[in-house]
DNA sequence: GTTTTATGATCTATATACAGAACATATTGA
DNA sequence: TCAATATGTTCTGTATATAGATCATAAAAC
């Protein structure tokens, strides 16, 4: 029996994870698609959406967000333009954070 | 040579999910964390983190958003509070919607 | 400049996510 | 009710994601 790797999970990544999963489920019902047709759509198998609609912490986040783009759930409040633009934003910001993190040898002293 | 899966990915897809790493790496950096701080708090190897940053589609959605939740970058701009929230909402509207969607056999005219 | 170390990249072995099929059950439309 | 089908579940084989190690490079502190 190999020893096989648990992760631990916070309970807001638990939790966002169920929204997220809750709101494709509630999504494809109302717009009337099956699980079949989903799946077909996102290009994978009827196995992997149930599990993505359980909220299964182990799916590869490419295949939720596809799903969730399928059937409508938007990502970030934003469509598609929104979405650019917060990208560029975000690079634009990281561009003039340091490129690496370095921890100082003595402590500073800010509290004066 | 094993022929491989290969997905597509939209490009909404793509761009949500190179956000979340841009805004998970430069959340990283603002607070000053090296990349193996945050993997041995998130329980992940260093190497996991890089692809998180990069925005591999494959990755695990648990490890993003665990990292996500480390860094402090919100998901669905709610905390925890507002995800439990939204959460316990998101079931009562699916406990009403039908279990199996159906198709109807004759085509339902809509156009008048 | 020098030193230190964070980051990026690559490799291997192993655990595991996935597709696909098969089957039972549940649920809806008629 | 009945018939059709959507959903839930489990199984197996295979592709692959991951941990962990190693090395090279780059960048920050001094």
């Amino acid at each position: 029996m190999p020893k096989s790797i648990t992760r631990t999970y916070s309970r807001y990544t638990r939790h966002a994870t169920a929204l997220l999963a809750g709101l494709i489920r509630a999504a494809r019902k109302e717009r009337k698609l099956t699980a079949q047709e989903v799946a077909d759509r996102a290009g994978i198998s009827r196995g992997l959406l149930q599990r993505i609609e359980k909220g299964d912490l182990k799916c590869e986040i490419g295949a939720v967000f596809e799903v969730a783009t399928i059937v409508g759930v938007e990502l970030f409040e934003a469509d598609e333009r929104a979405l650019s633009k917060h990208l560029s934003q975000t690079r634009d910001k990281l561009a003039l954070l340091p490129k690496s993190v370095r921890k100082k040898s003595k402590p500073v002293r800010d509290d004066f």
